[in-house]
RNA sequence: GGUCUCGUAGCUCAGCUGGAUAGAGCACCUGCCUUCUAAGCAGGCGGUCCCAGGUUCGAAUCCUGGCGGGAUCACCA
């Protein structure tokens, strides 16, 4: 049972026995910094049953518990708080177990946990990865290792749109304006090498319309007639029709872009269990339309288009298959899910999409409910803010976009310059280094994004770069490789556990962050938010500098207090190792 | 217009399942490197928590109504 948990029962006992009153619970709170104490009670709520004054009652309270529970040393009531001080022996004795446990903070998956596949990334195969994916990468790794260390099992997937006209044109611009050119030829990235043409494609159709317009056409009207769109939508009905030659640009050129998507995924550090195309599941989604047609869930309209009525729930009504029996959207995402839970026996789906997407998920949730799926209860958009730039949205085809790899590469040289400077990192190789860099560039970029609540969009200017001191990835890693620098020097075994040992108020304040980890890891999965792991991650720095910059750790007087200082150091170094796992930031080893 | 979402210090953000005097970082100002890594620590400056009502012993937090930003309401994906 937790202090907490005790103490709740206990102050139930004290009430019962000093007014003859059953409290229905108890309120806990970890007590204000300005106060001394631990834990506090909340007296105010348990004034309506025991009619007396909340100073009294809180001071009988006290009472009870400093002679009837042992882990409370003493307390103090202010107002309506009873602030409770833990003994020294409670932390010790909490302390000693959680030192040498191997995977602090998480819980090992069990019968009874859930099965759960996590969406990311998701992205078009005509253009590379932007910032925007970042975040989206980012958020989507950082759940999936979350919800696992919170004790689900976890798989990790991505939907990849293949098909559509987006894809023709790209294939349409290379063909009339690439000369063959492949990413060998030209040494670009092959995503990079499909984006250009379909920015070419973009400027050519504009080119276009204006040619158009210029000889009387009204622009609506051309830019539905544009040559080369019509030619690009004709390369989709030949593509759809299994047209070899089509075909086979198709596969060339999605390639090239795998290619290239499979080094940016490398360098930010994520991964996949799975890949789905939506070439291969917008098939079954139409048979799943079907089958609910017959059931009665969806209705056909005149014209043969199937919809699903959603006034009921204040939603409007949507379709789901066009008229002419292709799919949309809708179609594709229905047949996604069900093959996954086909595949994987899963019991939940978590899909980090954008926040434009909102309705689109609402919708897509309560479809499958309505299909009769149990497992449609426990599907879960992780939507979140764009990120945007001073100028404005970001926007492929007119190359307003901060890329991937560029600021990837940026963020390291930011990383070299910094460290550079500082000049401690004389005796290393140049790999090494180089290494350094990354992960330090990285970490800032990583923990500049997800520290933010998920919901806010964010705005990015790439004038002012990320920052590397206070709250960021950089501070984070700097005391890691600050606490390694300390173990390393360490020259006494320090396995024996400490009793009898009057804390420093430093210790107590790092003991109480630690302590807090597991169920931060919890929280962070109930709301699928990697920010209160960045944001615990920053308190316990916060607090472990203090202690280190206040108290010595190696020179402390008593041997007592070094070993004890020195356990404590490495289980905060441990901490944040496995917390900025959670977040997918490496920690080094020195900086 | 309907729906969803955000609005907290000059800037970037915590806090939001109601609790004490609203917290950090950046920026600006003061101190601290002959002793464990100063990407650090200690401190100062800085707030009508968008506005107005309501519920409550108690509201940044919950409810209602405004205001402002964003998203969405396609036989696009």
């Amino acid at each position: 049972m937790s202090i907490q948990d005790k103490l709740a029962k206990e102050v139930k006992n004290a009430v019962e026995k000093l007014h003859q009153v059953i409290l229905p619970d108890v309120e806990l709170q970890t007590t204000r910094k300005e106060f001394e104490g631990d834990l506090t009670v909340v007296v105010f709520p348990m004034l309506r049953q025991v009619k007396t004054n909340p100073v009294k009652l809180g001071e009988s309270i006290g009472d009870y518990l400093q002679e009837n529970v042992k882990e409370v040393a003493k307390y103090n009531v202010v107002k309506g708080f009873l602030n409770i001080v833990l003994s020294d022996a409670y932390f010790l004795q909490d302390f000693k177990t959680l030192k040498d446990i191997t995977n602090y903070g998480s819980v090992a998956a069990t019968e009874k946990s859930d099965t759960i596949m996590v969406e990311y990334s998701s992205p078009n195969t005509n253009k590379p990865l932007h910032l925007g994916h970042i975040r989206n990468n980012l958020l989507g790794y950082s759940v999936a290792e979350i919800l696992k260390a919170a004790g689900n099992t976890v798989y990790k997937t991505q939907i990849i749109n293949d098909r559509g006209i987006h894809i023709c044109k790209s294939m349409l611009a290379w063909k009339k304006f690439g000369n063959q050119e492949t990413p060998e030829t030209s040494g670009l990235k092959g995503d990079k090498l499909v984006g250009k043409y379909y920015v070419k494609f973009d400027q050519e159709y504009k080119t276009q319309i204006k040619e158009l317009e210029k000889q009387g056409v009204p622009e609506e009207k051309a830019k539905k007639e544009a040559p080369l769109l019509l030619e690009a939508q004709k390369m989709l009905q030949k593509w759809e029709a299994g047209d070899k030659e089509t075909v086979a640009l198709w596969e060339k050129m999605n390639q090239w872009v795998y290619d290239g998507f499979k080094k940016t995924y490398a360098e930010l550090g994520v991964d996949f269990d799975k890949n789905y195309y939506e070439s291969d599941t917008y098939l079954l989604g139409k048979e799943v339309v079907n089958d609910g047609l017959e059931k009665g869930v969806f209705y056909k309209k005149e014209d043969g288009s199937v919809w699903i009525d959603l006034t009921d729930e204040g939603l409007d009504e949507k379709i789901v298959l066009r008229a002419d029996g292709t799919a949309v959207y809708m179609t594709q995402d229905i047949g996604t899910a069900i093959q996954r839970v086909e595949d994987y026996a899963i019991n939940g789906m978590v899909y980090t999409v954008g926040n434009e997407q909102d309705y689109h998920f609402k919708v897509l949730f309560l479809i499958l409910k309505k299909l009769g799926f149990a497992w449609a209860e426990n599907l879960y958009h992780l939507s979140y803010g764009m990120v945007d730039l001073p100028s404005g949205k970001m926007k492929s085809r007119e190359g307003t976009v901060v890329d991937a790899d560029d600021l990837i590469k940026d963020m390291t040289q930011t990383a070299q310059e910094i460290a550079e400077d500082l000049g401690k990192l004389e005796a290393y190789t140049k790999e090494e280094k180089q290494d350094l860099y990354k992960i330090i560039g990285l970490g800032a970029l990583k923990y500049y994004i997800l520290k933010v609540d998920p919901r806010k969009r964010i705005l990015f200017n790439p004038e002012e770069s990320v920052d590397f001191q206070g709250n960021t990835g950089p501070f984070i890693q700097y005391t890691y490789a600050r606490i390694q620098s300390i173990l390393r020097k360490v020259d006494f075994d320090y396995a024996a556990a400490i009793e009898n040992y009057s804390l420093h108020e430093k210790e107590r304040e790092l003991l109480k962050q630690i302590q807090l980890y597991p169920e931060t890891v919890q929280l962070a999965a109930e709301q699928h938010s990697p920010a209160l792991i960045a944001n615990y991650s920053y308190d316990l720095v916060k607090s472990f500098n203090s202690f280190y910059q206040n108290i010595s750790i190696l020179g402390a007087d008593s041997m007592e207090e070094k070993i004890f200082r020195v356990q404590l150091a490495k289980t905060v170094g441990k901490t944040i190792k496995s917390a900025f796992g959670l977040l997918g930031i490496e920690v080094p080893e020195r900086m």
